[in-house]
RNA sequence: CGGGGCGUAGCGCAGUCUGGUUAGCGCACCUGCUUUGGGAGCAGGGGGUCGAAGGUUCGAAUCCUUUCGCCCCGACCA
């Protein structure tokens, strides 16, 4: 609502619903407008088309080189785990075990032992650890995997939601828990980072209560986003597990004085639903946008004449030069141009704007004999002429000021979408709302937990690390309760 | 799994109640001409076993039975 009124001033998109009208709707048809994502033949599955794929890539590039300077290493387990694995560790199988995929034949024949489809590591991988560690100079262990994971959802949801869907999962494996509690601690520093500087998402990390913990881990903490229709998402969780895997897995160390220990583990895990949450964070009525640093295209340059002779032999070598000596600018890939000369220029301008490009840099003959290309901002759709030289050093300031505008703009969002709520009373009323986060403190355990979200809808999303306050516990009325937010939640 | 909605051209739909020529419309697509700095106009054209199976009938998109799938809202989840 914040920052419709620019939007209202231009033509609607005759091609997405508009947000208002219907929220989910309107969701889909960014989607389907910016072609980042298409159903596949079953049910809950995806098919992330090209443009998605990309933005994909470029997010897993900046987290990938994140993990690696925090000295972590790729590999590769596989998708296949014996059904026996995901039943060793007693939270964990009544965590997973309705959502599995399991393979009963292979070859032609019944199999001895069914396998389950990888709905999380944590199994496979403690087995592994198992072999590969005795001594305490065998730890830690800093394996990250790029994988698809599939969990059997009952209600899909493109990006969000859905029974195969793209990640990342961290799983190490640490001497003491200290240093196990240090890396769940960093590895969530680093999600907040890259996604608050990157994805330009203001994100609230904190510790999820014990009615949202990951099954098995012994603590789960999460980076929590607002998305524009005031509901909150998870878009990242990092699990201390204390020994809780190490036992079941045997995964057992000699110590510096000789005595056997089970290790300490982690796991950690980001996935392709921090698409959904770009898109819910950013997009607007005429289609997706994409914070310019997360942006695999970050500008687009249009040379536009009604002469096909002048466009095909002027405009377009200098759109070409610009671009080749932007992307020198922007170290990469990062501009295109728009050789969609068979459409006429607003039709060209649509294709972009609907896909997010953060700006569009346009050539005609008009700024040729200026010597400028006229520049349009996908965020607040501003337009400027700028001179031709003076691009590869203004096009990166430009980029990086829509980088922290969209920031800014989600940021103030979720403050005036946040309240406090003292009393149980208040916190109803605060949800009762078109969403939003309400804060309060709260220790009723997964019972309050569950009342609350029985009456209310809203579930506690987390108890936020910025903030050690505590007061009154709006449920059992005892002092030295946490500060908690809860919302309704993806 | 519960509630609601929907399957007819690539997309969006009309037609179904009340069976009857060759199944329509808009957008998109193809060809041509005129256009071209925020979604062009005219003319011509291609594209369908009406979700599937069975049944009733001289005749089914339409009626009956069964079935599959999808979307939305809830309970479960990154």
């Amino acid at each position: 609502m914040l920052y419709l009124k620019k939007q209202e001033e231009r033509p609607m998109a005759r091609n997405i619903t508009s947000r208002s009208q219907d929220y989910s709707q309107w969701y889909l048809d960014i989607i389907k407008v910016a072609e980042l994502a298409d159903y596949a033949p079953v049910r809950g599955c995806m098919v992330i088309r090209p443009t998605g794929y990309a933005l994909w890539e470029s997010i897993q590039h900046h987290f990938d080189e994140a993990f690696k300077e925090t000295g972590h290493v790729n590999a590769y387990f596989p998708l296949l785990i014996p059904q026996s694995f995901i039943e060793k560790e007693a939270e964990h199988v009544e965590g997973f075990a309705p959502e599995c995929a399991v393979v009963t034949h292979a070859g032609g024949e019944l199999l001895e032992e069914p396998l389950v489809v990888r709905p999380t590591s944590e199994t496979v991988i403690g087995h592994m650890y198992s072999k590969w560690v005795q001594s305490w100079r065998d730890l830690p262990i800093l394996i990250n995997q790029w994988a698809n994971v599939m969990r059997w959802e009952k209600r899909p949801r493109l990006f969000l939601r859905t029974s195969e869907f793209l990640w990342q999962e961290g799983h190490t494996a640490h001497s003491t828990d200290k240093e196990a509690m240090e890396e769940t601690l960093r590895m969530l520093e680093v999600y907040r980072r890259i996604m608050t500087d990157i994805l330009a998402l203001p994100v609230i990390s904190g510790e999820k209560t014990e009615g949202e913990r990951f099954p098995g881990a012994v603590n789960t903490y999460t980076c929590e986003t607002m998305m524009s229709d005031g509901k909150a998402l998870q878009a990242g969780t990092t699990h201390f597990l204390g020994q809780n895997f190490a036992r079941a897995f045997d995964i057992k160390f000699q110590n510096r004085e000789g005595d056997l220990e089970y290790a300490w583990t982690t796991s950690w895990g980001v996935s392709t639903r921090l698409i959904g949450a770009i898109i819910m964070t950013h997009s607007d009525d005429d289609g997706l946008i994409i914070p310019p640093r997360a942006a695999p295209v970050k500008t687009v340059i249009l040379p536009i004449s009604s002469d096909a002779e002048k466009l095909e032999n002027e405009l377009l070598p200098r759109a070409v030069e610009i671009s080749s000596s932007l992307n020198t600018a922007l170290g990469g890939r990062f501009t295109t141009v728009d050789r969609q000369f068979h459409l006429r220029p607003g039709d060209r301008f649509f294709h972009h704007l609907q896909r997010g490009v953060p700006l569009r840099l346009e050539l005609g003959e008009k700024d040729l004999t200026k010597g400028t290309v006229r520049a349009v901002r996908r965020d607040t759709g501003e337009k400027m002429d700028i001179p031709i030289e003076t691009l590869s050093e203004k096009i990166p300031l430009l980029l990086e000021e829509i980088q922290s505008t969209l920031f800014n703009r989600a940021l103030d969002f979720r403050k005036a979408k946040t309240v406090s709520a003292s009393t149980y009373e208040e916190l109803k009323q605060g949800l009762s709302g078109d969403g939003g986060f309400v804060e309060t403190w709260f220790a009723g355990g997964s019972a309050g937990e569950q009342k609350i979200k029985e009456e209310t809808g809203a579930t506690a999303r987390c108890i936020p690390l910025e903030d050690s306050s505590t007061g009154k516990c709006i449920i059992t009325g005892e002092e030295g309760a946490p500060k908690v937010i809860f919302a309704k939640a993806y």
